[in-house]
DNA sequence: GTAGGGTTAG
């Protein structure tokens, strides 16, 4: 009698999941002297993992006289919760070497959740072969979770294969699968199994969303996100508006990104620290970094990913002193800071040239906080280097770092050989990069100018040669504003253009004053072969110009004009937009393919470096 | 005691 209400007072604790009133628990049982009375001992195991306190539940584990398969499928699922899925899956041979005993269905799914969180296909498919020679082949809740490992090890069709096989799908075999297609980019199923759903769910329609947004199909995810508006689904958690606000966040679309947060108030979401989070990089990623502050302020239990939003929010927008300072802060409250927040740290000090603090980062990151460096800590550090001028350095890192250098790593290196004048080093790297065949049409432009620079001319047409076999398949160039009340896409080029007459004058006249002011056009950023005027008359109508002079001629008079562009802005574009940002008075932000550019008074917070 | 849908990265 007075076990089984201490089995609920355990039950009540890990679903309120208070780790102190747990401990407390626990403490109580030992004094009754009931310990050891099954079924305590598993629901106090199941209980700490739920808290959140894996040594306490181990600890207990370890000393049990007599573990069952409970015992295990609750310390195993204590190792998922924990986000320590690789120790799920090596501590569970012990099952059989230690206790003799065979894992059960709840044990399978345990362990193909594992696998799915790693994206361990080998080890995934070793589970699903062990689940179909075990005595239990037939549990639908193991196939859930079986279509849902191998759609994220990247296998849509085999993820399919076993959700065929489930003989009572409910929500969670449907929404696995509908993920996984969107997640892998097969976009057309995806929306067909959510039609074919008997009963669609707010989970299933976020599955969708959400999956869209991974995948990088914002577009489509928005699309789906409005007929879901007008299914009248009850949005009764807000899992699909965090995903939705990261959509618009990676469009840079801040009116869209607006419009969600007026949902999020509407619904009541404010308080929710995921919502908020996507928030802050939504605004910081369309460039009202103000905004993106006010969120982070009003957030009252902020958590790692907040800070780590806010400090690289700052970081993108060259505020570098700021993200260092919301750093000391974050350490002051408590927190720790995880590898993203390294990453968006090392990237201020390289934009601000704070080499020997980003040096002291990286070290501390690995020193104080045991967190092992990846390839995007290296490449920042690389690029701090190299920006700052230690060539030498940043070329001995980019040989000896245990990564694979990729296209980004060797760009970075090469704009640093290109700055500071280091023809030789910017040869080999740019043999090297050239290797690895590169998608980014301004890598070409690099390499071009590289090779140009050496006097390298058979290289700088073979440069040529295989730019002209990509550019037709690459995304042209444009640049997109906001006006709130309409938005607008340009091309390069002057064919097709909304009050041609009025931007080509606006632009002839700017160009004069500019001129005046000893603007002399850098044609090294064309890359066809042409006549100088026709190269300055191609630089000419670049779409960000197109776009900054409509927003010039169209907007509120005295408000930022913000552009968006695919592409990496170019050389003499950012020459021309810091003397227009003086010559008007106004203050532009381009947010090209890597970087937040914030033009005043004739100079960019990128400090000339992209 | 098990499975699905949410935020941060050059």
């Amino acid at each position: 009698m007075f076990c089984s209400h201490l089995l609920r007072q355990l039950q009540a604790c890990a679903r309120r999941q208070s780790p102190s009133q747990g401990k407390e628990l626990h403490a109580q049982i030992i004094k009754t002297g009931l310990e050891q009375c099954p079924p305590l001992p598993n629901n106090i195991i199941d209980m700490y993992g739920k808290c959140g306190l894996l040594q306490d539940a181990l600890h207990l584990f370890d000393q049990l006289p007599h573990r069952d398969p409970i015992s295990w499928a609750s310390i195993l699922t204590a190792h998922n919760l924990a986000n320590l899925p690789h120790l799920t899956l090596s501590i569970f041979p012990s099952m059989f070497t230690l206790d003799r005993l065979q894992p059960d269905h709840f044990i399978f799914a345990t362990l193909v959740k594992a696998c799915a969180s790693l994206a361990a296909l080998k080890q995934g498919k070793q589970v699903h072969a062990r689940f179909i020679l075990s005595s239990l082949p037939g549990d639908d809740v193991v196939k859930s979770s079986l279509v849902d490992m191998y759609a994220k090890c990247g296998l849509p069709n085999e993820a399919r294969r076993v959700f065929d096989l489930i003989s009572l799908k409910n929500s969670v075999s449907w929404t696995a699968m509908i993920s996984g297609y969107a997640r892998n980019g097969c976009n057309l199923d995806a929306v067909e199994l959510l039609k074919a759903m008997p009963v669609k769910d707010l989970s299933s329609w976020t599955a969708l969303i959400s999956g869209l947004v991974q995948n990088g199909d914002e577009i489509d995810a928005l699309c789906i996100f409005m007929e879901m508006r007008k299914d009248e689904i009850h949005i009764r958690d807000p899992f699909v508006l965090s995903s939705i606000i990261g959509g618009a966040a990676n469009l840079a679309a801040l009116e869209i990104g607006k419009q969600l947060h007026c949902l999020v108030i509407v619904l009541g979401y404010e308080s929710s620290v995921f919502v908020s989070n996507a928030l802050i990089d939504m605004y910081a990623k369309c460039s009202d970094i103000l905004a993106a502050k006010y969120i982070f302020d009003n957030i009252c239990q902020k958590d790692v990913v907040s800070w780590t939003s806010i400090i690289t929010g700052a970081a993108q927008h060259g505020q570098a002193e700021e993200a260092l300072t919301l750093f000391d802060e974050m350490v002051s409250t408590g927190l720790k800071p995880n590898e993203i927040t390294f990453v968006g740290l090392i990237y201020a000090c390289s934009h601000v040239g704070l080499v020997s603090k980003g040096r002291y980062l990286f070290d501390s990151m690995i020193k104080d906080f045991g967190i092992s460096p990846n390839l995007k800590h290296y490449t920042c550090l690389l690029d701090l280097l190299s920006r700052s001028g230690h060539l030498t350095e940043a070329n001995n890192l980019i040989k000896t770092m245990p990564f694979e250098p990729d296209e980004a790593t060797w760009a970075a290196l090469l704009s640093a050989c290109k700055r500071h004048g280091s023809t030789q080093m910017g040869v080999s790297v740019a043999n090297h990069l050239l290797s690895l065949k590169p998608q980014d049409p301004s890598t070409y432009i690099l390499l071009s100018n590289t090779y140009a620079a050496a006097g390298m001319w058979d290289s700088v047409s073979e440069v040529r040669k295989v730019m002209a076999g990509m550019v037709r398949k690459k995304e042209p160039g444009y640049s997109c504003i906001d006006l709130g009340k309409e938005t607008l896409v340009f091309y390069a080029g002057e064919a097709s253009l909304p009050v041609k007459d009025e931007i080509f004058g606006l632009l002839k006249e700017l160009d004069t004053e500019m001129r005046k002011r000893g603007y002399v056009p850098d044609t090294s950023f064309v890359l066809h072969d042409l006549e100088q005027q026709e190269k300055e008359r191609q630089l000419f109508w670049h779409s960000e110009r197109l776009a900054v002079a409509y927003g010039l001629l169209k907007g509120v008079p005295g408000t930022v004009i913000r552009v968006v562009k695919n592409l990496r802005i170019c050389g003499d574009c950012h020459t021309v937009l810091k003397l227009i940002s003086s010559i008007v008075e106004r203050e532009i932000v381009v947010r090209d393919a890597n970087r937040f550019h914030h033009f005043k008074d004739g100079r960019c917070s990128c400090s000339d470096f992209w």
